[in-house]
Parts: structure tokens; sequence; C-alpha cells
DNA sequence: CAGTCTTGCGCAATAATATTTCAACAAAGC
DNA sequence: GCTTTGTTGAAATATTATTGCGCAAGACTG
């Protein structure tokens, strides 16, 4: 496995799946100037690399009646490394919380979820989190709307990167 | 069209297309209990409804040398519907910010926003969004780890509901 | 500098999948 | 009871995915 550097054609067809991983091999092949077999070849190595973690189609949770969209912050007691994976753990195991980052500062978490309603929302609050053990403070912010809500990283970024260091 | 309730098929190819955007129609007929053809009309039908906005690779940030990933809380002087639209826009034009919400309380708008490195956010920081007309404050949380990051939303949630309700 | 060796390409063939067509069927309304 | 409406699945066809293989360009060796 000689994929430790990404040449060109591989970041073009990260992007090109990035921004459309329904995409057929032909048309991505055809997009980034190589045929279809040595095409497919390098989407499997990007994925056996972890280049590609997954695919996802990108569904309306609005429609689908989720109407409330919460950034929580929340200060644990204790941030020992063991209460630290303890809470990643609880949060995993929540549904309703989507994503869970650990941050620097004085916020420990931030959890950005999900729920089809407040009350819903209120009582995984009160009934799961606040009452999770380790838990000191909780500030939660309600989402009015996205005005972006773009995947992954930004390819336009990387390449002006690559040509300056070049 | 129909297509104003989903019935228990179509949240099954949403749940099973979300974990898996680029399953194979027959797959994911097989999966759902149906022959290929209505599957994939059926899978027509939720994208042209919009249940559907897209799909996309979840490529991995870290692999591609996006080392940094940062939440950033902004508030704003004038919260006018045209400042706010103001604001939104210029998020949309800045690649390093993937997300952009706004919220309810004291702070306005979370982003959430990645860069190859620390001083390239930086720069970023300090000449693109602090010297962004209307910005009054801006807070900044680098994020350490990941523990969870689950695309889309919880189709467990949504199904215990409708068992409840019906 | 030949001679390999490696790496990756593309053509061609085959397997699998997507997509269209169409006839049959079930539920809702008159 | 009989259209109407909407959806299904089998069969046929068009596209696509995948494999196998020969070939060419650059790199390392003797």
């Amino acid at each position: 496995m000689a994929g430790h550097r990404l040449d060109p054609i591989d970041r073009k067809i990260l992007a090109e799946l990035q921004a459309d991983g329904r995409m057929t091999n032909v048309e991505l092949a055809r997009r980034v100037g190589i045929s279809a077999p040595p095409c497919l070849r390098r989407v499997r190595v990007l994925e056996e690399q972890g280049y590609i973690r997954g695919y996802h189609a990108d569904v309306d949770s609005r429609s689908l009646g989720f109407e409330v969209q919460v950034f929580v912050m929340v200060g644990l007691q204790s941030q020992a490394e063991v209460d630290l994976s303890a809470f990643e753990e609880r949060c995993r195991a929540w549904p309703l919380v989507r994503e869970c980052h650990m941050l620097n500062g004085e916020v420990d978490f931030i959890l950005k979820c999900v729920a089809p309603d407040l009350s819903t929302f209120q009582s995984f609050l009160t009934g799961d989190l606040l009452t999770a053990p380790n838990v000191a403070s909780v500030k939660t912010s309600l989402v009015i709307r996205n005005a972006k809500d773009d995947p992954g990283v930004p390819f336009e970024v990387l390449e002006e990167r690559l040509s300056r260091s070049a």
C-alpha cells in the first residue's frame, strides 16, 4: 500500500463523493478523468485506508418530525479520564444526542441534540442528562434556524494549501 | 403524490440509507422486504419530496490534514433580520465554516469550523471573523476529541413514538 | 545503461445492478 | 358491485460494477 499520500485524482474522488455519495463509479471516473476500473480500485483503497468512513443519506430531520435541535454545553465535576469516558459512553447510549465533542476551556462537552418536540427534549434534559452522575452544569441553546450545514471538509482549502507548498 | 405520510417501509428505507447511503437498491429492497422496482420508486419519491436531501461520503478530516476543529460562539451588535442574514451570508462564503446555526439566548450563532492547523484558524479568526461587520463578541472552543458523531436522526425514537401514538 | 521491478492504467469480458414496461391486485369511493 | 387510484412484482433491457490481463512509464539494480 503506497496509499500514504493522496494524489490529485484521489483528492478529486474524495471531493466528488463528499458532494454526491451515490454517484455511479462510471460518472465518478469520467469526472476525475480516468477509466472506471482504476477509479473503483482507488475508491476501495480510500475506504480501506479510512479516508472514507462511510456513506450516509442526508435525511431532512424536520420532514421526519424532528422539529427541535439543541446545542447543550455540559460541565462535569470531575475531569478525570475515567469520568470523562463514562460521560461519553452515556452520550453514545442516548439516541437524542447526535454529536458529543470534548472541548477545552470551561465547558467540558458540547452536545448536538435533536428531538420531535420541546417536551421530549425537556424530559430528556431533566430525566437523563441533569440526573446523570458527575454532571455539574448544563446550558442549552435552541437552534432557531440553520444558515449553513455543509458536510465534511473544504477541499478548496486543501488544494490551495497544497499548491502553495509545492 | 400520496407522499405526505410515510409508511413503515419508507421509514425503513430512510433509516437504511442514513446508515449506508451506498447500499445497492437490490440490497435495500431485500432489507425492507419488497422487490427492487417499487423500492427504487420509493427512494426516488423520497428524494423528490425532500425527505432525502442528498448523499455524502463521510471523509475523515484528520486523515486529510484538517487537524483542528473549533466551535465558535458569535454575538452580534444588531439582531435586525437584515443583519442576521448578512452574517449568515458571510458564513456561507467562508469555507472553514462548515455549519452555522442561529441560536436563542445571549449567543446569536454557533459555528462549527475546521482548519488544517491552529495558525490557519487563527488567521481566519482575526482576519475574517473578528473584522466582519456587526460582530460584537466571539468565543472559541477547540475540540479535544469526538466522542460521538452520528449523522441525521434517531429512527428508533421515531418508531417508538409512532407505536405509542398508534 | 540495459534489465528488471513496481505501479497504475485501460481494454475487454462477465457478473450484478438499475430501470423500464406491463399485467395483476388490493383498498377506497361511489 | 364496480370503477378509480395506487402499488406491487415478474420479465426484459440498459447501465453499472467487477475481474482478469496485457501494456507502458518511472524507479531501483547490477
